[in-house]
RNA sequence: GCCUCAUUAGCUCAGUUGGUUAGAGCGGCGGACUGUUAAUCCGUAGGUCCAAGGUUCAAGUCCUUGAUGAGGCGCCA
């Protein structure tokens, strides 16, 4: 059945700010979805604008059976008519509705979606409708609000955007298994007289593969613009199966010339601050929304399991206290004495100095010792990447250590690592060639090294783990729109 | 990749030591009601108990294998 088109074109309001301005005895024209239909009277409609609905009213008795059935849940509609203070309670103001638009039908029969609780594992496998659901519309609304403050921190502060390469050649980052980009034949790869594969054949000339990372690109634009930050989609082709991993994941990467490790983790704690505060700021509705999904499914824990502190609690505990900062050596001490450790309760017993820790141990720190997001630094060398600067020795400190830095938040662990970078030529040398890193394809990263090289310092935020901390979500699955995880690229 | 747990109606779940015809709520459909707030009330239909094999007089229930999902661990952001 083709749409009947108002007769009378208006331009539709959205209920976001019908709601905000109430523009009471005007007319207005909204179109969205049927989140209800009570009483063949009273629609409840969403359009994405904002968490709340507005209430369209029917004048059923007048209305066209024929209309008033195709009124169902999921359907989109149009309604035009006079805003006025609603009769009932439950909302200030409502729509008289003079006409009425069914654009897209919704067979209940048909549509997977119920207007009632549904579980996230059956949302996942609907991820095409999930959005229509109110905890998927809010945690998209904040992902986006999360997405733009973090623009608007770098931007305010001066730092140009760069976009680095999605398609990389070097596989000397060392951050992960790489996708391979190839446009060679797989039933047919082509090969040299010795039986290795012929990559002059292929589209780039030589291997290519799907970036784990922009940072050493982004240091290349640092090392000229002198703040720089990148934004965009990371790719690693680790068999992950957890809560907090994704092939295809979203990554921020700021760059900052003449930086040092204390530079680094102000600016890195400036930004979480800033973003969290803009969520709370900006999106109070949908993280009302989120807080009360939160507190549902919290009911089904056993009481010592269910967190002390409410979502936005949490976002303005984060907002209001400064991080914990300590060294590696410092958090190896706590953790030595500490009761898990000496009762035998950790699966990994702290054994002493230069092992990485598990993520029991860095729950213990955040979640039990410290009760706050943690800043560690100064690893341990040999546990760490090439490129992090080699610290001075330190008194107490049994072996060399590097500028890097973790930042790692209750529930979440690790949301920011990053470093100070070893700019000095003859250092990086050396530990690229302990490393086994061929110098040869790094090259050019080596050149900045050579020219003007200069203190800087950078780390990597995982975008998705922070919308995961900011919404609640327990699964990193439920914060990106289409997850790719191993075995999975649906839709 | 490893470990644990799960899979029963469209959805969420119950189903006792293996025992007759597998249940509930929500949703659907039919009706009533009409200022409702996931409206309410009455009626009604709806099942290859994940798949394959096995044990048994008898399997939703026990065993084996596989698939899918969830959680934990590792790798990391």
């Amino acid at each position: 059945m083709p749409p009947i088109f108002f007769k009378q074109r208006m331009k539709r309001t959205k209920i976001a700010e019908i709601l905000r301005t109430e523009p009471v005895n005007t007319e207005v024209v909204v179109k969205g979805w049927v989140k209800a239909f009570r009483n063949n009277q009273f629609i409840a409609l969403n359009d994405g604008s904002c968490a709340a609905n507005l209430q369209v009213v029917l004048d059923f008795e007048n209305a066209d059976p024929a209309l008033v059935e195709r009124i169902r849940f999921g359907a989109a509609i149009g309604a035009r008519g006079l805003l006025v203070e609603s009769q009932g309670k439950g909302q200030r103001v409502e729509l008289k509705a003079a006409e009425i638009t069914v654009y897209g039908d919704c067979d209940p029969e048909q549509f997977p979606l119920q207007p009632k609780k549904q579980s996230l594992e059956f949302l996942r496998e609907h991820a095409h409708l999930r959005f229509r659901t109110n905890t998927f519309a809010a945690v998209f609304r904040v992902r986006h609000a999360l997405a733009f403050a973090i623009h608007k921190f770098f931007n305010d502060r001066g730092f140009y955007y760069l976009h680095t390469p999605i398609i990389t050649s070097s596989d000397a980052e060392g951050a992960g298994e790489m996708f391979r980009v190839t446009t060679l034949p797989l039933e047919k790869i082509p090969h040299t007289e010795n039986g290795d594969i012929d990559f002059g054949q292929d589209f780039f000339k030589r291997p290519t593969n799907l970036t784990v990372s922009g940072q050493l690109e982004g240091e290349l634009g640092a090392l000229a613009l002198g703040d720089i930050y990148t934004f965009g989609p990371t790719f690693r082709a680790e068999n992950s199966n957890t809560t907090r991993h994704l092939a295809e994941f979203w990554m921020i990467e700021p760059e900052v010339a003449f930086a040092d490790l204390t530079d680094n983790m102000d600016l890195a704690e400036a930004m979480l601050q800033y973003v969290c505060n803009y969520a709370l700021e900006y999106c109070a509705d949908d993280l009302k929304i989120l807080e009360d999904r939160l507190v549902e499914e919290e009911k089904a824990k056993p009481q010592d399991q269910r967190s002390p502190m409410s979502l936005t609690d949490k976002l303005r505990f984060v907002v209001e206290n400064q991080f914990e900062r300590l060294t590696y050596t410092e958090a190896i001490e706590i953790l030595k004495n500490s009761n898990p450790n000496k009762k035998g309760q950790f699966q990994y017993p702290i054994e002493g100095w230069g092992a990485d820790l598990q993520s029991e141990h860095e729950r213990y720190l955040v979640e039990k010792h410290f009760q706050k997001p943690v800043i560690l630094t100064n690893y341990p060398a040999a546990i760490k990447a090439f490129y992090m600067r080699l610290d001075e020795p330190r008194a107490g400190v049994p072996g060399p250590t590097v500028s890097a830095m973790d930042i790692l938040f209750p529930g979440i662990g690790e949301i920011v690592g990053g470093s100070q970078r070893e700019e000095r030529y003859a250092m990086l040398v050396e530990k690229m060639q302990a490393m086994h890193i061929p110098e040869a394809e790094l090259d050019w990263y080596l050149d900045t090294r050579r020219f003007g090289s200069c203190p800087h310092a950078g780390f990597g935020l995982g975008f998705e783990r922070l919308v995961q901390f900011v919404t609640g979500m327990g699964n990193i699955r439920d914060v990106i729109a289409f997850p790719r995880y191993p075995g999975s690229a649906e839709f």
